[in-house]
RNA sequence: GUGCCUAUAGUGUAACGGUUAGCACUAGGGUCUGUGGCACCCUCGGUUCGGGUUCAAAUCCCGAUAGGCACC
């Protein structure tokens, strides 16, 4: 666990074809068992901070901080690698702040594997997405989004162009622009072990008209990105296309073309539960499943493939078995900031007052920390008064929960149950 | 003891004599998927009590009760 040395691949680690692929990149992925019922994998990414058991859950760190935990909690909670912002970090500190405290894992103290998202997703989550308060799975208000993009409407607070995005911070002003290269020189300055190419992440049901511009430019963006790059850290190329077949196969195509390490599925992936189609106008069926099935058989199977965004426990499974191998997700931190933990009985709200007279644990089949020491009256108690040690406890046992049931989904594959 | 003022949902407040008595917080229920410790949606819940005036009273009048202030 501990640097270079321990963590440096054995030779013969790395199953690339050709020097493209394996290219003085510091990572290595190694499948230990396919599955015979699923496109599953079961394998171990090595990275220069260590190995990761795959399929695996990457938390999100987006500020160099897993919310409401120190990096020992977040290692406690048995995970093995977090994610964290191009964009939020170059807003605050900025990365020389970070490249002068030795990179994000000693800057953090996470001597362990870390990616850092490109700000692809931030051209959606502060355009379209902070106009319209929808996420990237909105199911409301995707008309009007429809008519903004159609009408060609740039979102408020930033501007695209096939240069890269300008974007302006509603909250301080601050202005800052960035493309393909500017995504790669921050990254390379925060230095996770993992870079992802800067892309265009689409709203929800945009139209296959503006998604073909849109692909255009991300696969511009993607070339470009590999061109900037100049250390070994491993790049993730980004496959869009929204819920379009033939862009989503043209997309996973090109990408896979590519002298990329990995690869990221991003974008609108539909309806990640049922691929019940929700907007209404011939989407019908497309879900995150079925574009995972159209993409994942068409990109090289001996690279490892990141889904970004997705994972309720629901989903998890599901993208497992289409080949996905690790995926990131704010849901476990997200939703624990909000009083609400994932047991084995379901979701519980902590801030309802019927907790308070419960002495049980947030799950009594969980082995974690917070189940161990603490009971549902408390933290009921801290979250209703709104003490932040309510975030750390819930966000603590969530991730343990999910971790184990992710480890769980990795005992299936290798007993030959999924 | 006397005088004056006040009384609307659990709390804080709004309502020319004509509104379905409005709002905020709280409470209860819900939403949240490459992170704003946000935010949003739904619901429950009220004119202190007793008389009177009026077609019509939270609103005007009289009393009771409670609180505040001042004076003795």
């Amino acid at each position: 666990m501990d640097g270079w040395q321990n963590a440096r691949p054995r030779s013969g680690a790395f199953p690339f074809r050709g020097a493209a692929a394996t290219l003085n990149r510091m990572i290595g992925f190694r499948i230990l068992k396919k599955s015979k019922r699923s496109r599953a994998r079961l394998g171990v990414l090595t990275t220069p901070h260590g190995e990761v058991e795959t399929p695996t859950l990457v938390p999100v760190g987006t500020l160099a901080a897993v919310k409401a935990m120190r990096s020992d909690e977040v290692a406690a909670t048995r995970t093995q690698m977090i994610i964290a912002n191009t964009y939020h970090l170059h807003l605050m500190p900025g990365e020389k702040v970070v490249k002068a405290a030795g990179g994000l894992q000693k800057f953090m103290n996470w001597p362990r594997p870390m990616m850092t998202d490109s700000g692809g997703f931030q051209v959606f989550s502060l355009g379209f997405g902070r106009d319209l308060g929808v996420g990237k799975v909105a199911k409301h208000f995707v008309n009007k989004i429809e008519q903004a993009v159609e009408r060609g409407d740039q979102p408020k607070s930033l501007r695209i162009t096939d240069d890269g995005v300008r974007f302006i911070s509603p909250l301080t002003g601050d202005e800052l622009f960035l493309g393909p290269k500017e995504s790669v020189r921050i990254q390379e300055a925060l230095g996770a072990d993992i870079m992802f190419a800067f892309d265009e992440c689409t709203p929800p049901r945009v139209s296959r008209e503006y998604m073909k511009k849109s692909l255009a430019r991300t696969h511009a963006w993607a070339k470009r990105c590999l061109e900037a790059r100049r250390t070994s850290q491993a790049l993730y190329g980004i496959v869009q296309g929204s819920l379009y077949e033939n862009l989503r196969k043209e997309s996973a195509r090109f990408v896979n073309g590519l002298p990329f390490d990995g690869f990221g599925i991003g974008g609108d992936l539909g309806d990640a539960q049922g691929g019940r189609g929700s907007s209404g106008k011939g989407d019908q069926g497309v879900g995150t499943k079925k574009i995972l099935e159209w993409t994942l058989p068409l990109l090289d199977e001996r690279k490892p493939r990141h889904l970004l965004g997705i994972g309720y426990l629901e989903d998890i499974e599901t993208i497992v078995k289409q080949g996905i191998d690790t995926f990131d997700c704010t849901v476990p931190t997200h939703y624990a900031r909000r009083g609400i933990a994932f047991t084995s009985a379901g979701r519980l709200d902590l801030g309802k007052a019927a907790f308070l007279n419960d002495r049980k644990p947030l799950d009594p089949k969980c082995g974690c920390l917070t189940c161990a020491e603490y009971t549902r009256s408390y933290v009921a108690h801290l979250v209703r008064a709104k003490e932040i040690t309510a975030a750390t406890l819930i966000t603590f046992h969530n991730l343990h929960y999910f971790n184990s049931y992710v480890e769980g989904v990795r005992n299936k594959i290798r007993k030959g149950l999924l």
